[in-house]
DNA sequence: AAGACGAAAGTGGTTGA
DNA sequence: TCAACAACTTTCGTCTT
């Protein structure tokens, strides 16, 4: 018998508590009933838990973290071993070696696949200055896109484009696709597209962007003032609760309130200069910055400013 | 002269029959 | 599958600073 790793879960045929995760094949199979649970299962948690140093040393199998931007995420598949021939008939020598033949094709291919791609991958977050964890994550998404198949018919820089997207949205550290469009040479609906089709196979549930997670982003590179910044993002949780964000795109008041809490704050920024680090377009701005106006009783602070210049 | 404003027409995506 | 629809863009003329 090959390297079997414990896992520990609930078999939902004979509801023994006894599963077993086999290395080689990538399969959770029931000891007790011979169920396989699931095929092509990838196990993200690590299924022990640390306590201390000492207990984390000994628990712990593999040396460095099991990475998803590494291509075969540091683990070979080797399909059959040679040993096992003993076994089998002539019959089964066939078949064996029919199998080995194909699975090997299959991984290889594959694994060609994610090479490429998690190159790719990692020249655009590298690109984009993504944080460690998004580019992990995304790279996790990709392997479970390629695992589907889902990446048939899709140009693989798309697809990867697609992960990264999603990837940043699930961190709270959004980039548009504006941003993305521009790093990997993908057209931006294309990327929209796979974004929604991948991400709507896999099942990954996405909640809408909040605007103030682009403030520190745009204000950086608009050089405002840390003030300016907390202002804007007091202005955008008073929009949210008149309901002035819903339905909107979150960039576009990200913008807006940007510009206002700029007015507010003496440091004047142009519609135009505020539109194009935000990616939307001065007309949008102007929309919302009236909204805004007009719920939220910001125009006495504008004055205000304005006379002690 | 640059920036702000707003009207009008066009685009791509969502929704609901 | 199609049409209505909302948000956003593009373009352009006018007003303000």
């Amino acid at each position: 018998m090959g390297d079997w790793l414990a896992f520990v879960k609930k078999c939902p045929e004979c509801s023994g508590i006894n599963l077993f995760y086999y290395k080689e094949k990538g399969e959770i199979i029931c000891k007790d009933c011979g169920l396989v649970v699931e095929d092509k299962m990838v196990e993200f948690d690590q299924e022990w838990r640390e306590f201390d140093a000492e207990s984390a040393a000994k628990k712990r199998r593999a040396g460095a973290p099991m990475s998803y931007t590494q291509f075969d995420r540091g683990l070979g598949t080797e399909v059959g071993k040679k040993a096992d021939l003993y076994a089998l008939g002539a019959k089964g020598k066939n078949k064996f070696f029919r199998l080995r033949k194909w699975q090997q094709r299959i991984s290889t291919a594959i694994e060609r696949n994610l090479k490429l791609a998690l190159a790719e991958l990692k020249r655009v977050s590298s690109y984009l200055k993504l944080p460690g964890s998004v580019e992990e994550e995304a790279s996790r998404i990709y392997t479970m896109a390629v695992q589907k198949g889902l990446v048939r018919g899709r140009s693989m820089e798309s697809v990867v484009a697609g992960a990264i997207y999603a990837a940043c949205r699930r961190h709270d550290v959004p980039r548009t696709l504006d941003e993305l469009s521009e790093a990997s040479n993908i057209d931006k609906k294309e990327i929209g597209r796979t974004y929604r089709f991948v991400t709507r196979e896999l099942g990954i549930k996405i909640l809408p962007s909040n605007p103030s997670d682009y403030i520190a982003r745009f204000s950086t590179s608009l050089r405002l003032n840390p003030e300016t910044q907390t202002r804007s993002v007091e202005i955008i949780e008073q929009a949210q609760n008149v309901e002035l964000t819903s339905g909107r795109g979150p960039t576009g008041i990200a913008a807006a309130a940007l510009y206002v809490a700029a007015l507010i704050n003496g440091e004047k920024r142009t519609q135009r200069e505020v539109a194009d680090v935000a990616g939307v377009t001065e007309v949008t701005i102007r929309n919302r910055y009236k909204e805004l106006l007009e719920k939220l009783d910001l125009e006495k602070e504008i004055k205000k400013t304005k006379k002690r210049i």
